[in-house]
DNA sequence: TTATAATTGAGATAAAATTCACAAAAGCAC
DNA sequence: GTGCTTTTGTGAATTTTATCTCAATTATAA
């Protein structure tokens, strides 16, 4: 790894934020960007923007900015962006259907390739062009398949149960919608929790007392 | 309300998953709960329980813990949800009705009472028995009804312009689901984003370097 | 060649968030 | 009632995160 030491959670979620709004510059045709410029497209501050980015090295020139499409390549390199990961859903309900039909996913190189479920009825078919497996062959398909990262998109009671039996399988990486929020996972293992029912909450929060 | 100064947008957050598990454990039929079990369940700390808690009051009983029906109740005061919440849909995409189907939402006490929408095919009929009408006719609806929460679900290209009509709308509260992550919203208004593209890159990034 | 303006990178500083640590209850057993 | 155990609430200490500041660098234009 060209660098070390231990990088905030906050700083690599902003850097998929500038990793956006630069990839936009560059489809507009421009060349260069001010940590100014960056800031202000992502709501954050110009010295936030050259902190974030200092740990990883110096990416800009002084006096001009960056260079958009090295700050875009730098970017995805720290981000491990400059590969393509094969994915598993986890869970075949509405929000996984929904899901796994997002374009953006593709785009930003991350490829379905195995949909998992428990219900009879449903395995053996494909999804979208993806087959459908028993949940039970999950250790054998993401081995062949290397698959590394899991989408889990199961009902919350459950989720539990499945986050086990997903981690067995060998996935490293769980983006878990199942609602369920709170799974520690080994140390080698990753889990980010998307909970929309928790953030309407909290504009609920700010609407009665702002 | 009972509680004065400014807190933190991460004990918000959090106070949002203690929320969750005491009502599993109500459900449970379980009557008590130390800071020390719901650090457990929601991967936090003892400590970090009660000082969220204490931004708001005393809940809890020395050498006893909380009463969870209490306790749930309390929170529920904090967050604002002793009450029911309408909510607006805008963009019927395919994000749109999966989340529009989710029943946590009225669970929880958020109600869909109209979906927005600019395709000239589907204004006028309904969805999950919601009526959906022209973007347009927001300002109008949005009074009527006193929508004061919207969800807007559109495609990232047109959600600029969308944020600026669901604000002059009246909508105070947004959930932004259209992978545009940064809008900056005015004084009175609160935008919280979720991506999941995004998350899945954080993803990305741990598994490159760990 | 020299002034001017823009902007980075990073050390110093400030602010925010988390953890520590412990006195003060509260129940229980005897 | 006395002693033991549990667990809260909170001020203090620590750690983490964000902001500020400014010397150094680059391009530009006179």
């Amino acid at each position: 790894m060209p660098f070390s030491g231990k990088i905030s959670p906050l700083t690599i979620q902003r850097l998929s934020l500038y990793l956006r709004v630069l990839k936009e510059y560059a489809a507009m045709g421009k060349v260069a960007a001010s940590s100014g410029e960056i800031a202000e497209a992502t709501v954050s501050t110009a010295a936030q923007v050259r902190k974030d980015l200092s740990y990883f090295g110096s990416f800009g020139k002084k006096g001009q900015g960056y260079n958009i499409d090295e700050l875009i390549e730098a970017i995805e390199g720290i981000l491990g962006l400059d590969r393509r990961w094969k994915v598993a859903l986890v869970g075949l309900g509405k929000i996984g259907q929904s899901l796994i039909q997002f374009k953006e996913f593709g785009q930003i190189g991350f490829d379905f390739v195995a949909i998992f479920e428990k219900d009879p009825e449903k395995i053996g078919k494909s999804f979208n062009g993806i087959p459908i497996y028993h949940i039970d062959e999950m250790p054998r398909v993401c081995e062949e398949e290397t698959i590394l990262i899991a989408l889990v998109a199961v009902p919350a009671e459950s989720s539990e149960e499945v986050f086990q039996r997903v981690l067995d399988a060998g996935i490293r990486g769980i983006l878990n919608l199942s609602g369920r929020c709170c799974f520690k996972p080994p140390p080698h293992a990753f889990i980010k929790n998307v909970n929309v029912a928790a953030e309407i909450e909290s504009l609920s929060y700010y609407l009665t007392h702002f």
